[in-house]
DNA sequence: AGTCTAAGTTTCCTAAGGGAACCCAGATTG
DNA sequence: CAATCTGGGTTCCCTTAGGAAACTTAGACT
């Protein structure tokens, strides 16, 4: 193998950039979020390699971040997201809250979002889930826990 | 340009992926998080290949994500966060949290975060930057937005 | 029978990652 | 004051992965 496997490194990152890590497969899990679901769409969406774009869809559904299933009687098939791949979408939004933030310039963000429960356009905030103040990089300290490397 | 521009794409994942979207990145912005700052220390840590090291420090540090300054008077240097580097941190702790939860198995997490304002070990949560209610792939709408593609 | 379409495969070329050896400047040692 | 040490890179070679375009396949349509 050239290109380093991560996912055997004992750190969350590691091991989640061994599933979303390479190139083109967050902009994939963005289109198949907002419904571009089969692989014509998202090769002319993308402009992607057609090659690198069903490496990339069968790794996403062996990690189980997508599933694959027919929508004809023709072999013809569409891509969504499971529980697993949908979760990761909270990654996507950050990443847009922080490329909206540093990136977009003069312009403005791409994209809004509106937010079902109060209907604003509105960003996402890092909250502590136990006392649901502000959590970012110096609000805490990291601490080894029980998966740490020791074996 | 053989491998993909994503910078010019009117989309905030893209461009931040321009940023930290290359292998190693993360990883490396991660141990300069946590005092791993000098070049040896990382090559040690992560076990990269020292030229590609030194292309994603290059890299970082032109996107003003990482700060390179002496240490000594002799040619040494440490990379440190500068405030846009520090919020990407946010997005180090959501794939920390994701990992976690669907990747780190029997063995557990192999890092807790305790939180400072509450003293407890805790994750983070997504929230409304408006409302402050829970924030996820399911709770809201993508609209254009100002910079959207229209030229 | 011939055509159309979605969803891939295959092939060729170039660029990027891995690994190891090499280099350089300034400090330390004998 | 020559030899060595150390951190921080460069250089070189090899292999793998991405890009582009052509080709393939299964079923439906005309």
């Amino acid at each position: 193998m050239q290109r380093t496997d991560f996912s055997k490194m004992a750190c969350s990152i590691a091991r989640t950039l061994d599933v979303i890590g390479e190139p083109w497969s967050p902009l994939i899990l963005r289109d198949v979020w907002v419904g571009l679901t089969r692989f014509e769409q998202l090769q002319a969406d993308l402009g992607i390699s057609r090659k690198v774009l069903t490496e990339r869809l069968n790794h996403l559904v062996d990690q189980g971040v997508l599933d694959r299933r027919p929508y004809d009687l023709r072999p013809r098939y569409e891509y969504i997201l499971t529980e697993k791949g949908a979760e990761l979408v909270d990654l996507l939004m950050v990443m847009t809250g922080w490329g909206d933030k540093w990136l977009a310039g003069e312009a403005g963000p791409p994209v809004l979002y509106r937010h079902h429960a109060c209907g604003e356009v509105s960003r996402v905030d890092l909250r502590c889930t136990h006392c649901g103040e502000p959590m970012h990089a110096n609000d805490i300290d990291p601490l080894p826990g029980p998966g740490a490397a020791s074996q």
